[in-house]
DNA sequence: GAGAAACTAGGACAACCGTCCCAATGCGTC
DNA sequence: GACGCATTGGGACGGTTGTCCTAGTTTCTC
């Protein structure tokens, strides 16, 4: 039963240590220390470093659907869901300007390691690229919808980019107000 | 004299190296490798990791300058100039849908190890911004100049990590399709 | 309350890391 | 040929890494 809980917990700091400071420069002292649990305990849970890997990236998998279901649940338009993927810049802002997006920079740093893990993390763009060409359908953009995704996952990525590079926070507002137009170009039916 | 050769050797191989197994994954063993030489050789043309990784940003920037150079010295039109810069995501698409962008992705990764270097790293990406914003001033945009120049760099970077994430080199093609409608609507004066 | 199972702590391990040192080369100058 | 300096090779260092083991503790079951 407790082991359960350490093991969330573990999961959990990982993925905010692999987030912040990189996969790879995160070793297991790091993550038992924020756990505040020994290496030995830790080891009692995840054997390998590309296991707790696994489990943070599956229970990124899961929290990204739930999210993308609770979008798709509620009576919002499909330009007004397509609004709030969008606006995960603005939410996410302060954490993007200091460490990139979550998916994105993971997927970069794997396939640099070589890791077996990649097509995973890639994965995790499929799930809002299906997403959102589901959306695009339903905005009656049923030919185009699969590129329409991809472009709207690009030009999130390069701002994400760019904003922890420079840490503008003119130039995320500036580009959201972009995709919002582009947006409403692509929905009234252009 | 032969010592110069070896640094340059050094450095152009610290920058492949660090481009396509990332700046943390590559260790002085590797390069000292990869160039054919021993680490205490190494040790004398560069003390710290920190010293190659000055250099190798600093040839970079030397490279980028005398590229941006040459575009700008060409009887080329300022709409042209900018297609070049557009046309690397063409130019180097097999090693982008590989290793993703250098800039952006070595940017990316020095944030994330909270390295001193970062500052540097960027002012690759201003090189870019600078001169992209010279071309659209030039094209008589000088009010939004610096916007579309940020503009222009997060689209290609967008392009570049998702290219990588799904080795899709279609996806590549209509991007720059679309980047060249892009700057056509802003060069006949929209 | 005894025994089993789940869980935890802390240390040991070989390998590698960045760094450093020193002895041996090569080579140009007198 | 001898000297001095630039260059090179190879090994040694303390620290950290991922991994593993084992002894102790808690918790659950009967």
């Amino acid at each position: 039963m407790a082991g359960q809980a350490t093991r969330d917990q573990i999961i959990r700091c990982a993925d905010r240590l692999f987030y912040e400071n990189g996969f790879e420069h995160t070793s297991f002292a790091d993550i038992a220390t924020a756990v505040g649990i020994s290496r030995g305990n830790f080891y009692y849970h995840f054997k390998t470093k590309d296991e707790i890997l696994d489990a943070v990236i599956a229970r990124r998998l899961d929290d990204t659907q739930a999210l993308l279901a609770r979008w798709e649940a509620g009576g919002a338009t499909p330009a007004d869901r397509i609004r709030s993927f969008i606006h995960i810049l603005i939410a996410n802002q302060a954490q993007i300007m200091l460490y990139g997006c979550p998916v994105g920079t993971l997927s970069t740093e794997l396939a640099k390691l070589g890791h077996g893990a990649q097509g995973q993390a890639t994965k995790l763009f499929t799930l809002f690229r299906d997403w959102l060409a589901r959306q695009f359908t339903a905005l009656g953009r049923a030919d185009a919808a699969d590129g329409l995704a991809l472009h709207l996952l690009a030009r999130s990525q390069g701002v994400a980019t760019l904003a922890q590079a420079f840490r503008d926070d003119a130039f995320v507002r500036q580009e959201v107000r972009l995709l919002e137009d582009w947006l409403d170009a692509r929905a009234t039916g252009a």
